[in-house]
DNA sequence: CCTGATGCGTC
DNA sequence: GTCGGAC
DNA sequence: GTCCGACGACGCATCAGG
């Protein structure tokens, strides 16, 4: 037996250094979950340095948790502004950095919901999984359950320790994940526990986003709001307001370049006020959004938040290679096709849009064409300043007729009207309607480009179940599920859920529904059938989900229908009936 | 191996 | 994608 | 007018659990 006792954790720290001496004594063998025991280091720490972080050393995140906390207190947007401005100022972190600690963006897709947190707050404080999920119902949103249960330590967090932890989780698996963030929230105290997990669900509700943002950046550093914004469309925002530290020369420099995604240009809903003759008309297509970059032989696909699907849909990327440039953008729509080249319902493309990755059984079964309505660079040379009138004839002599997005110009309302209608009868979505003489705002929503469409049907429905709201919703019943009869088979077919409710109407409706209570489940109340509410929407679907086998796309409720009894409402053979005429225009 | 829950991105 | 609501 | 928050449907990806 050996009398020389192996050296304590705390020893081999004092020698090495924290990071050093856990790595040691991975490296000899140790389990994770042995050096935590040893060392009495939280369990993320020891992850982080079993990754090779060297050191923690940054900021304290309760200084950062404070910081939310003033903000989220201050109600004005002004207020906000000011507040933001003077920390982007003060540049105590690099300053994409810290912009991305207000956007929260880098924690976007951590692979964490409101089931991980639910799970990781609930090993934290041992309350049991179904304890915090009935909080969170009770107040809406995770953060202030996290504030509520945990008990608080005072371990200093580093904003780096927590930064690096969070972009940790999407490498782990589901069980490791909530490991990490139960050992953040042990090792925070109650207001940084707060905000830890708004970071990892990617929502700090502090009352303002990437616009507000914007602003203060473009007032702390001095430089204009529109050069920023510019910047901010291709280059994100964080780098955007990065160079705007540097200096205004910075954002100047930021031009559009294929190969390079950016923000596509929005509309609005169209409103008569708004038109500015002469426009350019299209019909509006039932697809995605798609930006097709080309450079040489190279060609790129993004979609409207900027993610690459340039190997999911190669025979975009033929169709583009056959473009008259050598280098373009070309903004257009992705959409799918039958064998004779009409077009699909929406729920068809998904199957092509969604994947990762390119499966060619799936590109047999669903063809899909482009439809091209704008172009911003070509040959060289931005457009984002050349007036539409200018870049359509641009378009025109890159992109063959097949893939152009139908349009003429109008100079009266009449003009505009006809066309309006012939493209419903033909069964597309709408028409767009475009100034003529309006630039390419990238990443922005403007009046010189309107959608119209038209009014659909309305449905007769009644409302079987109530769903819990959350946020500031938490309290309200803002979701209702409807449903239709089945005279036959006198029974009621569930057909979707509607939530456009105002919060007046939502008092009134909960006094109606607390005297039809049947019985209370995890996500609402189930009702007995008797408010019947009229409903519109954009489309029927085919559904896994619903009962009737059909639901609405894009629903909205019209009004409360107090003259009408469930034995009144709409039939599923109605549903039938309307669902097939859609496509019957169609084809 | 299948199924359901969860997360994500399109509209 | 939509809507309601605050400012 | 602008901005934000709270919501709808779908289908795919991933993973835990039977």
């Amino acid at each position: 037996m050996s009398l020389v006792r192996p050296p304590s954790f705390r020893e081999l720290a004092e020698r090495m250094g924290e990071a050093e001496a856990v790595r040691y004594l991975l490296r000899i063998g140790y389990g994770t979950m042995k050096v935590v025991a040893e060392s009495g280091l939280p369990y993320h720490r020891v992850i982080l340095y079993r990754e090779r972080v060297k050191s923690l050393k940054s900021m304290e995140f309760s200084r950062l948790a404070s910081f939310y906390e003033r903000l989220s207190g201050v109600r004005s947007r002004k207020a906000k502004e000011a507040l933001i401005s003077r920390f982007l100022s003060s540049r105590v972190l690099p300053v994409d950095v810290m912009v991305n600690l207000l956007t929260a963006k880098p924690f976007k897709n951590l692979g964490v919901g409101p089931g991980t947190i639910r799970d990781s707050l609930a090993l934290a404080s041992r309350w049991s999984p179904e304890r915090v999920e009935a909080l969170y119902r009770e107040y809406g949103e995770y953060g202030e359950v996290a504030y509520l249960i945990l008990r608080g330590s005072s371990s200093p967090l580093t904003v780096k320790e927590v930064y690096l932890s969070l972009k940790l989780l999407p490498r782990l698996a589901r069980e490791d994940r909530v490991k990490v963030l139960s050992s953040l929230l042990s090792t925070a105290s109650r207001i940084e526990g707060k905000y830890i997990v708004r970071l990892a669900l990617g929502d700090l509700k502090l009352g303002f986003k990437e616009n507000t943002l914007l602003i203060a950046a473009s007032k702390a550093f001095n430089v204009d709001r529109q050069l920023l914004e510019n910047a901010s469309a291709i280059k994100g925002l964080a780098e955007a307001c990065r160079l705007a530290s540097i200096g205004e020369y910075m954002l100047r420099l930021v031009e559009l370049k294929p190969g390079v995604p950016f923000k596509p240009m929005l509309a609005h809903l169209y409103r008569e006020d708004k038109v500015k003759f002469p426009v350019r008309v299209e019909l509006k297509y039932d697809g995605s959004r798609l930006q097709i970059h080309k450079i040489g032989g190279k060609v790129k696909l993004y979609t409207r938040r900027l993610v690459e699907k340039s190997d999911v849909l190669p025979e975009v990327v033929e169709i583009a290679r056959g473009f008259n440039a050598d280098s373009c953008i070309v903004d257009c729509e992705v959409i799918a096709v039958d064998d004779k080249g009409n077009p699909l319902p929406f729920q068809y493309l998904l199957e092509r849009t969604l994947p990762r990755k390119y499966e060619s059984e799936r590109a047999e079964k669903v063809r899909v064409t482009v439809k091209a309505f704008d172009i911003v660079y070509h040959e060289g040379r931005s457009l984002l300043s050349t007036p539409l009138q200018e870049r359509i004839p641009i378009l025109m002599s890159v992109v063959p007729k097949e893939f152009l997005a139908e349009g003429e110009t109008c100079t009266t309302p009449g003009e505009v009207e006809k066309y309006f209608k012939d493209a419903v009868s033909r069964g597309y979505e709408g028409i767009m309607v475009k100034a003529l003489d309006s630039i390419y705002e990238p990443g922005r929503r403007t009046y010189t480009w309107l959608k119209l469409k038209p009014l659909r049907d309305t449905i007769d429905a009644v409302v079987v179940k109530a769903y819990y709201g959350t946020g500031l919703r938490a309290g309200y019943y803002s979701s209702l599920l409807l449903a239709v009869r089945d005279p036959k088979a006198r029974k009621l077919y569930t057909i979707g859920r509607v939530s456009n409710i105002s919060e007046d109407l939502m008092d009134r409706l909960k006094k109606r529904f607390d005297q039809l209570i049947v019985r209370r489940d995890r996500d609402g109340i189930v009702l007995k059938p008797e408010v019947v509410v009229e409903v519109t929407y954009m489309e029927i679907q085919r559904s896994p989900e619903y009962s009737s086998g059909y639901a609405l796309r894009v629903p909205k409720i019209v009004r409360v229908r107090n003259d009408k009894t469930v034995g009144e409402i709409d039939t599923l053979d109605k549903i039938r009936e309307l669902y097939m005429s859609q496509s019957a225009v169609k084809s």
